[in-house]
DNA sequence: CAGCAGATTGACT
DNA sequence: GTCAATCTGCTGC
């Protein structure tokens, strides 16, 4: 079952990003490849100094951050990396959740062949870079809907309290204050989960 | 318009 | 543990 417009459309991205947590993030471009989304941050939009588009800023990269909640928003980081990021909110509400890392399902052989690897490691979608990558998705997709297109999020498996663990985002020293909102959230003891640096 | 830094990864010392 | 790869966008000349 694929989420409805009403599960992106909320205000709270944080609640949001911590019931992501446990959902299937599919994608469809031939085979089917998809995965348990097992790590999110959330970007709480022109508030919050780690997100692109703190205090309004609109660019040509971070325009698709002001669409309406079920959008897909992908960016490129250090010129190599395609990071795929979710849309929430409501129109010009800015707001989005960064999936930071999958735990394999459907496709696995096609994912080890976009990422040129034989083994099933956790290094094949742990990372919001590496994750993409498996999936195929790149900054040609940003923009498109998850309600309609070929990336989309289904309701996957339930993931108890107890078993979400909060904590800083990764990577995002330069924000100051910010940096230490606890706007990450990972299923606790999942091998999928990525090492980061802010650890 | 040059210089710099970044929501990262992977190869190498 | 260190460092290069390589694009977008901000800052300052």
């Amino acid at each position: 079952m694929v989420l409805a417009e009403s599960f992106y459309n909320r205000k709270d991205v944080v609640k949001i990003a911590r019931e992501l947590l446990g959902k299937l993030l599919v994608t469809e471009f031939g085979a089917r490849t998809s995965g348990i989304i097992v790590e999110t941050e959330a970007y709480a939009g022109t508030t919050d100094k780690a997100s692109h588009a703190y205090k309004g800023r609109r660019t040509g990269r971070t325009e698709v951050m002001y669409s309406q909640g079920g959008t897909a928003y992908v960016y490129l980081c250090y010129g190599i990396h395609h990071l795929f990021n979710v849309v929430t909110n409501i129109k010009d509400i800015p707001h989005a959740v960064l999936i930071r890392a999958i735990e394999p399902v459907d496709g696995i052989e096609t994912m080890l062949e976009r990422r040129h690897k034989t083994k099933l490691l956790p290094s094949l979608t742990a990372g919001p870079g590496a994750l993409s990558q498996a999936l195929g998705i790149t900054t040609s997709h940003t923009g498109i809907s998850l309600l309609t297109g070929n990336i989309k999020i289904e309701k996957g498996i339930t993931v108890k309290k107890e078993q979400i663990v909060e904590a800083t985002r990764v990577g995002v020293a330069y924000a100051m204050d910010d940096a230490l909102r606890p706007y990450r959230f990972y299923i606790k003891g999942n091998r999928f989960v990525s090492k980061g640096k802010g650890l």
